[in-house]
DNA sequence: TCAATTAATTTTGTATACATTTTCAAATTG
DNA sequence: CAATTTGAAAATGTATACAAAATTAATTGA
């Protein structure tokens, strides 16, 4: 069932939200005049949300039979990491091989102070440093995503990024340990981008990419 | 403008074909009830064709303002070719991984000996051979893409190949030889495939749209 | 004459009625 | 009793009217 309560969010971001988190399981199927009738909209903005969210990949569609969440097996999450680490690898290519601008250079130093910051202060993991390392987390992901220029490989970026939520209901478990290495790998991609070191920085965010993979593939098996 | 004779296409394939081959030229701005009117239907349709070709990555979009078709710039055009080199080489490890199945073999097989029945015999290029020979590639790559077996994959890599025809107006201008040259290296890419190696498979495929690359930058230059 | 404001026009956002297609169940027929 | 057919209900596809926002033009003021 749906919340008719955050009407602040569109409907588009509204389902999203509800795909994502497990509220719509796979195989749920998604009628119109129903969903206009829960969230208080016309058919018009549900149609278009439905639209967008199939051409997102998260929604199966045939026509004249409406719309399906789809299923999104445990394969490929694992694919989904993969096809990320090509993704991110190539950003990170373009993005030493093109240079960074100041302002971009100064948001990702930020975020690693800020991550650095919190995991050496901190001897105890919680959902606030958990928080925390998310969000400085996406700031060095995303900054180097636009840095790369690439509208084409953002838009893909952002594609791939939505599928291993959706089998992550419950955020993965990263340990202390594993966070810093983590932080460091970010630490050495940032060098490798200052020095211009296309290849390195390309290998390293694979790698670091694949490293979250296997958390993640990690954390799935225990909690199943 | 656009043309009104082909009402079997869908308005969305319609509009697609009209900004591929650049009749909707760049910052051509897309207007609902103009659309409609020359289209010869109403409005709904074309918001929703609007969406789809804006979710694929062809339109701007800015809420209240409309959509307009986006530019393409040559090195978007080169970096397409990046991404999709990283994106059908993880599909090609992907396949050699998984293995193919007599299907799948049968289908590539038979877009190979298309190609080298009409590469071998014929000692001209015209239009006829350049028909044929982009058939059975686009053949050969996307039962790569369907034996990967991965959806996400096989949609962003759609995406990726919608962004070369845009500058390329006119085909590639390929020699015969350097035809020649391609269709080998299909032959070598399937062979890799059959010997389930992996890495081998995904750098000749890399490598492999890397050349096609070259030929697309190459004919670009020569045509301005 | 130039700038700012306001009004009119244009364009997109939404709601709703109608058309077409599909689905499911009941009824009919072998 | 099973299979097919048929019809009603429900769902999506389309058209259109109305609302809200933005753009453009005109007008007013200095």
């Amino acid at each position: 069932m749906i919340s008719n309560a955050t009407r602040s969010l569109s409907v588009t971001d509204h389902l999203r939200e509800a795909i994502l988190s497990g509220g719509l399981p796979a195989g749920t199927k998604l009628q119109e005049v129903r969903l206009s009738e829960e969230l208080g909209v016309s058919r018009t903005p549900i149609r278009a949300a439905l639209q967008s969210l199939s051409a997102a990949g998260l929604l199966d569609y045939a026509p004249n039979r409406g719309y399906v969440v789809r299923e999104f097996p445990i394969s490929e999450l694992v694919d989904a990491y993969e096809i990320r680490g090509a993704l991110e690898g190539l950003a990170a290519r373009f993005t030493a091989e093109r240079g960074l601008v100041d302002s971009q250079r100064q948001t990702i130093e930020q975020s690693l102070a800020r991550g650095a910051d919190i995991l050496t202060s901190s001897s105890v993991m919680n959902d606030h440093v958990l928080g925390i390392i998310g969000e400085t987390n996406a700031g060095f992901h995303d900054t180097i995503m636009e840095a790369s220029l690439n509208r084409l490989l953002s838009q893909m970026t952002q594609m791939s990024f939505q599928i291993p939520r959706v089998s992550n209901r419950n955020i993965i478990a990263f340990s202390l340990d594993e966070l810093r290495q983590r932080h460091d790998e970010h630490y050495l991609i940032y060098e490798a981008l200052l020095a211009r070191s296309a290849t390195k920085a390309d290998t390293l965010m694979r790698d670091h990419v694949a490293s979250v993979k296997f958390a993640a593939v990690r954390a799935l098996r225990e909690t199943r």
